[in-house]
DNA sequence: GCCTAGGTCCCGTAT
DNA sequence: ATACGGGGCCTAGGC
């Protein structure tokens, strides 16, 4: 149990809860939801129509709406993990009532999108107001394992050394730049998993880009494995793979640091 | 309007919907969603943990949760298109009350990866079954206008001919294989907006496999447009870029199509 | 605004 | 199972 605070919320609520309410009602709720920009949930029998990037058409089934403060519309089959129609964040709604169905349409510009759900049921529509001003802390990023290589560069190679800011065009998308014992140059591309083809795809383009400048440069893929095709293009472009599991050497470094702290 | 079947499900239905329930009734209606497999949406707030892939905390906070049949989770804050924390399909979900909290648990192997939900209260509850057979046409997807250039390659090039099944080991990774007029090998990568760096690279290490074997193989980039970065890398690798708007021609060619069915 | 790269990406497909 | 590429990817960070 890592948190110790527990606190009850006083001011997020239900603003609407209807079980089989008429299309009418729906819609009232629905432009409601919209004015008040409340979290909006409908679950009915509806069709979809998209247009945009691509193009889609959903027919006749029931799904869950669900419809944010933000404007971010997502319609969720009973299955998947992705919605299977939305909108993104930004998006303008509205609502009417017409020939006989609850239209909702979630519109974008740029690029020009729209989609369009008509309901000719609602089984339950619920709006509410929710309160919460906690952000995600993630842990085991990208940057923390930048952060383990760059306060152990000899996991990767001995006598490597870290070179911050130099190269500026490059700095931005390169993981990591160091100096080998030799004085070269050398970028490490890190993969928390497993490294493939556009991994090393990836590590050669900014070699590449470097070699000209530099012709001695180095590119050396850190990860815990490297797919058999990738390890033959790596080969072939003359890059280096380094075996290594940063996770789990951030978690190592991790609880050496609290057992140490704990010593204090 | 596209569709003209409009039915009414008999089946669709909800099964729970608690106001303001206790977390004894939210853990009951919770089971037996579960068991009953049903979807599963709840409005309360919530401390969630994960660890697996990577691992996250999530203070207290109000949002909506989500519980699909087939074991996906979705818990989503009032913005944004992407849940704050999930796991996917598969997941082994189960519930139970512990310390004040109703606990929500929802764990899978391979890769290993645990989510806890820990409710102090629950706004709103709704379970329903959700009858929907209809699956998404799409269109304008990669496939669709894939089949644009193999029935008209002259959209590309003069004197081009699409050669299928030839080079197997190649063609399932490979958008369209050609002949040009000289007879030599010709790669497509199609893009249906932007052509980035990316794309190039992928066309670049497909070429210079086929190269080994086939020298004169050329590359070309089919995409309404190309950045900057990846042009010049496209030059560098000898690899080529042909303008041309997928999905305008896509949507032309079926004007046409259509108006030659009306005449017949 | 464009462009690049990451993601607990998810997802289908082919091997 | 693994691996590779697509996605209406979305999202964050540079410039």
């Amino acid at each position: 149990m890592r948190f110790t605070r527990l606190t009850h919320s006083l001011e997020g609520y239900i603003y609407h809860n209807l079980l089989n309410p008429s299309l009418e009602e729906a819609h009232d709720a629905v432009k409601e939801s919209l004015t008040r920009t409340l979290l909006l949930t409908l679950i009915g029998l509806c069709q979809v129509s998209y247009q945009g990037r691509a193009s889609s058409e959903l027919d006749w089934g029931d799904r869950l709406i669900v419809i944010k403060p933000d404007g971010s519309v997502l319609i969720h089959q009973s299955q998947g993990y992705e919605p299977v129609n939305w909108q993104p964040p930004g998006s303008i709604i509205n609502t009417q009532l017409s020939e006989g169905y609850l239209v909702i349409k979630a519109i974008r510009r740029k690029p020009a999108e729209e989609l369009i759900i008509r309901f000719t049921k609602v089984y339950a529509l619920t709006s509410a107001k929710l309160f919460d001003t906690s952000k995600i802390e993630m842990h085991l990023t990208e940057e923390e394992l930048r952060q383990v290589i760059l306060e152990n560069p000899h996991l990767v190679e001995e006598g490597l050394r870290p070179v911050a800011k130099e190269w500026g065009d490059f700095s931005g998308f390169i993981d990591i730049f160091c100096r080998d014992k030799n004085g070269n140059l050398v970028v490490l591309e890190l993969k928390n998993e497993v490294a493939d083809q556009q991994a090393v795809s990836q590590l050669y383009r900014y070699v590449s880009s470097i070699k000209k400048v530099s012709p001695l440069v180095r590119g050396i893929i850190v990860a815990p494995r490297i797919t058999k095709e990738a390890r033959r293009l790596l080969m072939t472009l003359g890059l280096e793979f380094k075996q290594e599991n940063l996770s789990k050497c951030s978690s190592l470094l991790q609880k050496s640091k609290d057992s140490q702290s704990k010593l204090l």
